[in-house]
Parts: C-alpha cells; structure tokens; sequence
DNA sequence: GATTGACGCCGAG
DNA sequence: CTCGGCGTCAATC
C-alpha cells in the first residue's frame, strides 16, 4: 500500500451525517482526501493506512469543509495548487504523493472536468495519447484526491456508470447531487 | 513473463 | 439487452 513515512496532520469536517477529512503535509499541501463515511473511526483509519504517523489537528477544517460542499454539488471550485502533485521516484519527495508520471498525467485530465459534465474514460485516454483505457481506469481508481478531483465525473463509453472506490453508489449520488439523472446504471446527458 | 484491472468494441444469442 | 471474447497497456506478482 505504499506507506508513507512523514508526518502529515489531518483535519476534519462534519455535516448532517458524515465526516470528511484530508491529510495535509508539513507544507500546507493535500497529501490525501479520504471518501466521507459515517463514522469517523473508519476515515481516520483510511488516511492511517497510508500515513501512519500523523496528528488531528482543526487548522484545515475550513478547506476540509470546502471538499464537503463539492461532493454535496456545490459549485464551488478548488485551487489545485493545495493538492500535492509529487511524483515518489522522480525526486524522492518525501511528500510525493503520486507513484507515475502516467498517474499524474491522468489525474490532471480528470481535474480539469468542469462541474456539471461528465467525461468517458475513452476520452481521457485520448487526452493522455494512450489506448490503455483499462490503465486509465486503474490509475483513476488510486486517485489519493477524490472528490476534488472529480473521478466521479468519469464515465463508461456507453453510458454506464462505472465504478467507484467508494462503491457504485457513492459516485451516483455525487452526480445527482451535480444535477445529473440516472436511470438503471446509465446517465442521462441532459440532465 | 503472466496476471489483473473503476474499459472499449464487436458479434452472437 | 446481455454475454463472451479479444484488444490494449500500466502496475503488480
């Protein structure tokens, strides 16, 4: 699971019923955002997996809180200079956060998806010059910013939802909360 | 090398 | 519409 050995500290956000939170290096960047759960063990225990050593401190909540408002559809848009963008074997960064450069290329792609549309994983490959869609789906999955990068807004060529590390359902209720319609596993393009 | 994916495409039922 | 099968390629074993 590729651990990292740096402090990070972890700040946390609250609304009706579930806990946000996003581990921040010692320079103030996003080193990870966990996907929102119900119970705040469990997200604690998420970033932990990846940084063990770390500390809870409420000196981020307010962009924590931020992160909370997009998955809630709100359209507010995310500076992503916060986010650490790092390649681990390009430089040993001790804060790199990302494994390839292949990863940060598509992640990249994936940032740049206005709120309210929808790309297809085909088309991000395209973007990327690669015919390896299945690769792109891979280096989506590991995406350490969901949410801010809005690997929910990718989607199957046929219209089908595709997956989602946080389940199939979690993605489909990030895009209806964006406006989308769904109906039996498939988006509707005009909303 | 061989296997495994958050996929895509085509053809057969 | 559903399935299988094959294409493709980066990461992992």
């Amino acid at each position: 699971m590729n651990k990292r050995k740096d402090l990070v500290i972890i700040s946390i956000h609250k609304t009706n019923k579930l806990y946000f939170a996003a581990a921040f290096s010692q320079k103030g960047k996003i080193v990870r955002i966990a996907l929102p759960q119900t119970n705040l063990e469990d997200l604690v225990t998420e970033i932990s997996n990846y940084h063990p050593k770390f500390i809870i401190n409420n000196m981020y909540d307010e962009i924590v809180g931020i992160i909370a408002e997009i998955y809630h559809g709100n359209t507010s848009n995310f500076d992503i200079e916060l986010l650490e963008l790092n390649i681990s074997n390009e430089s040993s960064h001790e804060t790199a956060t990302l494994n390839t450069t292949f990863e940060r290329d598509v992640i990249l792609e994936v940032a740049s998806i206005p709120h309210g549309q929808v790309k297809t994983y085909k088309e991000i490959a395209t973007a990327v010059k690669t015919q390896g869609y299945r690769a792109v789906g891979t280096a989506i999955g590991k995406n350490p910013f969901p949410i801010v990068v809005p690997c929910h807004r990718v989607v199957r060529s046929d219209g089908k939802i595709g997956g989602f590390r946080g389940g199939k359902q979690m993605k489909i209720e990030m895009l209806i909360n964006e406006g989308f319609k769904i109906k039996s596993d498939k988006i509707l393009l005009e909303k």
